[in-house]
DNA sequence: GTTGAGCGTT
């Protein structure tokens, strides 16, 4: 049986497409795969029983039916029942999806007695939940602790739990917060809702925005680029890795698809026990319009901001980033993200715990909702915070610029409030 | 070798 073709469409009454068969007359699910992407199988309405049937698969094998592929229209099979091309739910918005429902962040510890170690802080928030990484940070002549630390866990429950109470480690009372370089929830609820439609279109000849090269920040001397590579595979093709020689704690990586570039950029992804952060790689050789975009609002990942500024990876990047979207087209959305927060009467904690709500009914609502002191604290703090957001962004869409700043002072201020009744 | 509010070797 020599080389023929089946015929294969997506759908039953779509125009198919003819596929070439194997000299032993099979077909390899490659083939099928090579011409309708995320295909895992075929399957065929059978003339007898008038049933949808499965065609055999044998290890990347499809196997004719009664040995013989005859006339029919084979249809294409997708993981989990999905019927439409697997590229439609692209890598992009798999991760904005991921970041809505349930992504930790890592949290700061303050006031880490000066002996406590890594494995210190294991052990002991390791009673909390899963524990994925800690960090201590220390001097690196002297070795000697900086009095903080890092930790992250695998649970948002979790995170929000830890964040809700005191700490007592190794004899002292220490604090555990949403790092300064973490976006404020509110600006990130707001942003995962815009940046998606602009996102598939926008593509401008050199646009910044939508480089296919992240820019890794906090890397450490052991990570190498196979390591990196390999890491950043998962999340598509790789085509270059760049670790800047002599070491200074950074990478590039730049991947095969801007979309999958983009879709990290804000990320804080564990590699080797660290915590890097991905963010979008500045070209190389900044124009003047970007250095002052860069000079006005401070590099994003700087301490510029005391919380919640602008320094906001949920704007999908680099500070320039958010500032060009920011003024372009994300007022109007930005004042829906606002209201939504003002209609709830749990201000923006009422909006995290919808979004906690998708991935377990007791999900961060609850657990935030519950805790004495600081938690409740945090909720009113947002929730002002969201006034103040609200009418700070809507000066914005009036003045494109300037008025960023405006939105990250007053954003920030009220929630300094927060942090000065919270400590003690 | 000290210290005790902060913010992660772009």
């Amino acid at each position: 049986m020599g080389e023929m073709y089946i015929r294969v469409a997506e759908d039953e009454n779509e125009e198919p497409m003819e596929i070439p068969s194997e000299d032993d007359g099979t077909v390899l699910l490659s083939s099928v795969a090579a011409q309708f992407p995320g295909a895992c199988g075929l399957r065929y309405r059978s003339p007898v029983s008038q049933c949808m049937r499965g065609v055999r698969l044998v290890e990347g094998v499809l196997h004719a039916p009664e040995s013989n592929w005859g006339n029919l229209v084979y249809v294409v099979n997708y993981p989990k029942d999905n019927k439409r091309k697997m590229e439609e739910m692209d890598a992009a918005s798999a991760v904005k999806i991921k970041r809505g429902i349930q992504k930790t962040s890592d949290l700061i510890v303050l006031g880490l007695p000066w002996k406590t170690s890594e494995q210190d802080l294991k052990d002991y928030f390791g009673t909390f939940g899963e524990v994925i990484m800690v960090q201590v940070k220390r001097d690196p002549k002297s070795g000697n602790s900086k009095g903080f630390g890092f930790v992250r866990f695998a649970d948002y429950e979790t995170q929000v739990k830890v964040m809700s109470q005191r700490h007592m480690i190794d004899g002292r009372w220490c604090d555990c917060k949403l790092p300064n370089s973490k976006p404020c929830p509110v600006a990130r609820w707001g942003l995962c809702a815009l940046t998606q439609p602009l996102s598939p279109s926008q593509q401008g000849p050199d646009e910044p925005l939508r480089s296919r090269k992240v820019f890794v920040g906090r890397c450490t001397e052991d990570m190498t680029a196979e390591d990196l590579r390999e890491f950043f595979m998962q999340y598509g093709e790789v085509t270059d890795v760049f670790i800047p020689k002599p070491f200074r704690a950074f990478a590039f990586v730049t991947f095969a698809d801007d979309q999958v570039a983009q879709s990290l950029c804000g990320e804080d992804l564990i590699i080797k026990g660290v915590s890097v952060h991905i963010s979008n790689a500045e070209p190389k050789h900044g124009n003047s319009r970007q250095m002052m975009e860069r000079g006005r609002f401070g590099g994003f990942g700087g301490h510029g901001f005391s919380r919640g500024g602008m320094g906001n990876s949920g704007m999908g990047g680099g500070g320039s980033a958010g500032v060009n979207l920011g003024a372009l087209s994300l007022n109007p959305a930005m004042m829906a993200a606002a209201q939504a927060a003002l209609q709830s009467s749990w201000g923006v904690m009422g909006m995290l715990a919808s979004q906690q709500g998708q991935t377990g009914a007791s999900g961060g609502g609850a657990s935030a909702g519950q805790g004495s002191g600081p938690s409740r604290e945090q909720g009113q703090a947002f929730g002002s915070a969201a006034g103040s957001a609200g009418l700070a962004w809507g000066a914005a869409s009036n003045a494109a610029g300037g008025a960023s700043g405006g939105f990250s002072s007053s954003f920030g201020s009220s929630l300094d409030t927060k942090s000065s009744g919270w400590g003690m």
